[in-house]
DNA sequence: CTGTATCCGTGCCGATACTG
DNA sequence: CAGTATCGGCACGGATACAG
């Protein structure tokens, strides 16, 4: 396995919306924005996607450090998945794009 | 060429986010935010484009009703590009992402 | 000037199987 | 329970050439 360093491009906005977009970021954040999570809970809230995937793109938005990882040395392994301060401080902007996703699809079904 | 409907999701941060997230819609958007513009002006603007993906990254915001496209018929051919309402209504959010952007490349720096 | 057509690399998922 | 390994599809973006 080799280690990518993945770097952000500098444009903010580009920036931005480079660290949310990815398949299930938006929607494991949300689901973190109400307390820490367990893989296995992500899993049970998230039946659509493959437990390699979601690892994934925890990873990332861990290595973004949207999300905060903390592992408890126990047998059998427990790990916790939380957002962080930077990850919460998406929240208001988050509600903004789900509006306009709303009125969005408002807009374009009066179209037709 | 065939005809693809490129359905969004119908979840709404993902349908915004899909609708905007795409190498270069931000930008070109940011662009026409103030005014319409040629195809030329925008290759002006944005020279690390090729034409080829800008045309194509414009059919798509035109298709999700973010930009319009407007013929004139005469020649030579001028084509005008606009934001419509729908696509100025992206503006705070525009914003509030550019702004997070920043914070986060603040952030990120601080812890090395 | 404003586009298509073609070809192609690579990155992002996704399914499935295996491991400490 | 919480991961890795492996393999593969396919959409996305990019370079380049051609066309009305």
């Amino acid at each position: 396995m080799t280690r990518v360093v993945n770097r952000l491009p500098s444009l903010p906005i580009e920036r931005a919306l480079k660290t949310i977009s990815g398949r299930w970021k938006a929607v494991i954040l949300y689901h973190l924005m109400d307390g820490p999570k367990r893989l296995s809970a992500l899993q049970r809230l998230l039946p659509q996607i493959s437990q390699k995937v979601l690892v994934q793109q925890l990873r990332e938005l861990e290595e973004h450090r949207l999300v905060d990882r903390k592992v408890f040395g126990q047998v059998p392994p427990r790990v916790d998945y939380s957002a962080t301060p930077l990850g919460l401080s998406l929240q208001p902007i988050m509600l903004a794009l789900c509006e306009w996703g709303t009125h969005h699809a408002r807009e374009l079904d009066e179209s037709r």
